[in-house]
RNA sequence: CGGGGCGUAGCGCAGUCCGGUAGCGCGUCUGGUUUGGGACCAGAAGGUCCCGGGUUCAAAUCCCGGCGCCCCGACCA
C-alpha cells in the first residue's frame, strides 16, 4: 500500500504535484472511462463530512431534500433559449435502449439494436433546472405554496473537452439547490444568502478564503439574471471558482409555465433560483493546504483527525505502547475526535509517519515507551511542530491542537492569498504581473466586453468577480484599467481554472 | 480539434538510435531477524513489451496503420 515514489515537488510541475497527492492520499484514481475518475474511500469520506456540514446550513435555512430523475427529455433543454446554448456543446445522450448479438468474438460480440431507437432522446443531466421547474409548475399553484426550498444531492455529466482530477471531470458530484419566490427582492435574498452559507462553509471548515462578489455577463450562468460566485486563490496563484448562486429571474419560470396566483388574486411568474458546489471543493482542498508530503486536511474534515502510532522494540514493550495506545484511542473516541490506532507489526514508525502525513492526517501522536514512564505521548502537526502532552487529560489538548490547526491553516491560506494579490495597478503593471506568475489583481473595469476579451488573449485573466463591498480597495478606482475610461466597478482578474 | 510527451511486471523506469527472444528499483508472497523518521537477509511469484499488419532466419527494437493516456491550449463547476 505504501507509496514507494516520492511526491513531484510543486516547484517542478503543478499539475503532476497536484495528481501525485491525490494517488498517495489515496483521494481517487483514474477510470476505465474517458475522463471520469473513481473517487476512493478516503476521498469519498471528505466528500460524506462537506455533504454533512452544507446539509446541516441548508436544513437551518428552511430547505429541504428531494431526488429528481438523472434523464431530461431533450426537449425540455431546448425551451430556455440561453440555457440550451450554454449546455448545448456538452451532453450526454441516450438515444438507444437495447444492444444485440453480433455473433463475433470479443468487443464486437454486441452491437447498438438500431430498432430501439428513442423518439426523443434523453439527455444526461448536466444541471437540473429544467426537470425540477417541470415539477415545480405542477407543485406551485398559490403564493401560499411560495417559497418552495429544495435541494437534491446527485451526479451530473458534463461532456467536458479535457478533464483533470475533481476540477472537471465529465461526471461529478454536486448538490444543487432550487428555490421558487414570489418577488424578485425574495429571489434576490436566497440567492445571497446562499452564497453566505457557501462562504461560512469554505472558509471555515475547509479553512480556504474566498472572494465572494458577482460575475460579469460572459461568465454568468447559461440562463441566470445574474450569478454569484467564490474565488479562492490555489497555491499557483490560479483562481479556482468554488460555488455559484444564481438569481434566475423569471426565465424558467415562463420557460416552464411556473405560475401562482397572488394574495391580490392575479397570476404572476415565480421568481427563482439555484445554486451549487461540487466535488471541484476536494481539488481546491488540495491545492490550498497540501505540500510536497502529501494532503494537508483541514482537522474539520480530515477522515482520520489523529492518528496513534505506537513505538516498541520487545513484545512487552509492544503489548504495553499498544494498550495505552488503545486507552488513548477510546478516550478520543469518546470525545468525538476521528482517530485511528496503527499497530501494524511489519512497518516501521517512520514508514508510517509518511503514509499518514500523505493522506493529510491534521496530528499525529506517538507513543513510546519512554513517553509511557514519563506519562507523556509526543503530538506532531502535520503542519510542523513537536511537542510532549500528558497523557492526562489527552483528549482537551488534542481538541485544542485541532482548533488551533484549523485556524493556522486558515490564515495561512489567506496570507499567502494576500502576498499574491495587487491593487490599483496600471496597465502595464498588470501585465507584468499575469507574466511574473499571476494572483488575484483588482482594478477599474469600464464594463466592455472588448476590454474582457482583449485581456484574456493577452494575459490569460478573466474578470473573476465583481467583489462585494468587503473585498473592494479602500479606493474605489475611477478608471479602467485597461482602456482608461469610467470605471463601473472594480473587478478583480486572475488566470482560472 | 491543434501542439508536446509517453505506452515494457501492481507502481516508477531502463532497454529502442545500432534487431539475437526482457531487466532494474519499489511493492507483493514465504521464512527469519527488526521497529523513537521510509528496516535487513534469504528465497519466490508476477510480462499478449498498447493493438493490427509488414520486413527478417530472428522484432520491445525497423516500416506502415490504428488505439489509449498525460501535459499545454480552445470549452467549462
Amino acid at each position: 500500500m505504501a507509496q514507494a515514489q516520492k511526491i513531484t515537488p510543486r516547484a517542478k510541475d503543478y499539475s503532476e504535484w497536484y495528481n501525485d497527492v491525490i494517488m498517495h492520499a489515496e483521494l481517487a484514481d483514474y477510470s476505465p472511462v474517458r475522463g471520469c475518475m473513481v473517487i476512493r474511500p478516503h476521498g469519498y469520506r471528505i466528500w460524506e463530512l462537506m455533504q454533512r456540514a452544507l446539509d446541516d446550513m441548508f436544513r437551518a435555512t428552511g430547505h429541504q431534500n428531494a431526488y429528481f430523475p438523472l434523464f431530461i427529455p431533450m426537449s425540455f433543454l431546448a425551451k430556455e433559449a440561453e440555457h440550451v446554448e450554454g449546455f448545448a456543446k456538452e451532453v450526454a445522450l441516450v438515444t438507444h435502449t437495447r444492444l444485440k448479438a453480433t455473433g463475433k468474438s470479443g468487443a464486437q460480440a454486441v452491437m447498438v439494436d438500431p430498432e430501439s431507437a428513442l423518439e426523443e432522446p434523453l439527455v444526461i443531466r448536466p444541471t437540473s433546472e429544467t426537470i425540477i421547474y417541470a415539477m415545480f409548475a405542477k407543485w406551485i399553484q398559490s403564493y401560499r405554496d411560495l417559497p418552495l426550498l429544495m435541494n437534491q444531492w446527485c451526479n451530473i455529466v458534463r461532456w467536458e473537452l479535457r478533464t483533470r482530477l475533481f476540477l472537471r471531470t465529465t461526471e461529478f458530484l454536486w448538490q444543487e439547490g432550487h428555490t421558487a419566490h414570489a418577488t424578485e427582492a425574495e429571489a434576490e435574498a436566497e440567492a445571497r444568502q446562499m452564497l453566505d452559507v457557501y462562504r461560512k462553509f469554505q472558509e471555515d471548515w475547509m479553512a480556504m478564503p474566498v472572494i465572494t462578489g458577482r460575475k460579469t455577463d460572459s461568465e454568468k450562468f447559461a440562463g441566470a439574471l445574474r450569478t454569484y460566485a467564490l474565488e479562492a486563490l490555489m497555491q499557483d496563484n490560479k483562481a479556482l471558482q468554488a460555488g455559484t448562486s444564481h438569481n434566475l429571474g423569471q426565465n424558467f419560470a415562463r420557460a416552464f409555465n411556473v405560475q401562482y396566483q397572488t394574495a391580490a388574486g392575479g397570476l404572476d411568474y415565480v421568481w427563482n433560483t439555484s445554486w451549487g458546489v461540487t466535488t471541484r471543493m476536494i481539488g481546491g482542498l488540495v491545492m490550498t493546504h497540501s505540500d510536497d508530503n502529501g494532503l494537508v486536511a483541514p482537522p474539520k474534515l480530515a477522515p482520520v483527525q489523529v492518528v496513534i502510532v505506537p513505538i516498541w522494540k520487545s513484545d512487552e514493550e509492544r503489548s504495553q505502547v499498544s494498550a495505552v495506545g488503545g486507552q488513548v484511542k477510546a478516550e478520543l473516541v469518546k470525545a468525538d475526535v476521528r482517530v485511528e490506532l496503527d499497530l501494524r507489526e511489519n512497518l516501521k514508525p517512520g514508514a508510517k509517519y509518511f503514509e499518514w502525513e500523505a493522506k493529510g492526517v491534521p496530528l499525529r501522536l506517538e507513543i513510546g515507551p519512554r513517553d509511557i514512564a514519563a506519562g507523556q505521548v509526543m503530538t506532531a502537526r502535520r503542519t510542523g511542530g513537536k511537542v510532549p502532552a500528558k497523557l492526562e487529560g489527552i483528549a482537551g489538548a488534542v481538541s485544542t491542537a485541532l482548533e488551533e490547526i484549523q485556524t493556522a491553516l486558515f490564515k495561512a491560506a489567506k496570507e499567502r492569498r494576500e502576498a499574491h494579490s495587487i491593487r490599483g495597478a496600471t496597465r502595464a503593471q498588470f501585465i507584468e504581473f499575469m507574466k511574473a506568475g499571476g494572483g488575484f489583481a483588482y482594478g477599474g473595469f469600464c464594463g466592455s466586453a472588448v476590454c474582457e476579451a482583449e485581456i484574456k488573449q493577452e494575459t490569460a485573466a478573466t474578470v473573476r468577480v465583481l467583489p462585494d463591498p468587503e473585498f473592494r480597495s479602500p479606493e474605489p478606482p475611477r478608471t479602467c484599467m485597461w482602456c482608461g475610461k469610467p470605471s463601473i466597478a472594480e473587478a478583480v482578474w486572475a488566470q482560472a481554472y
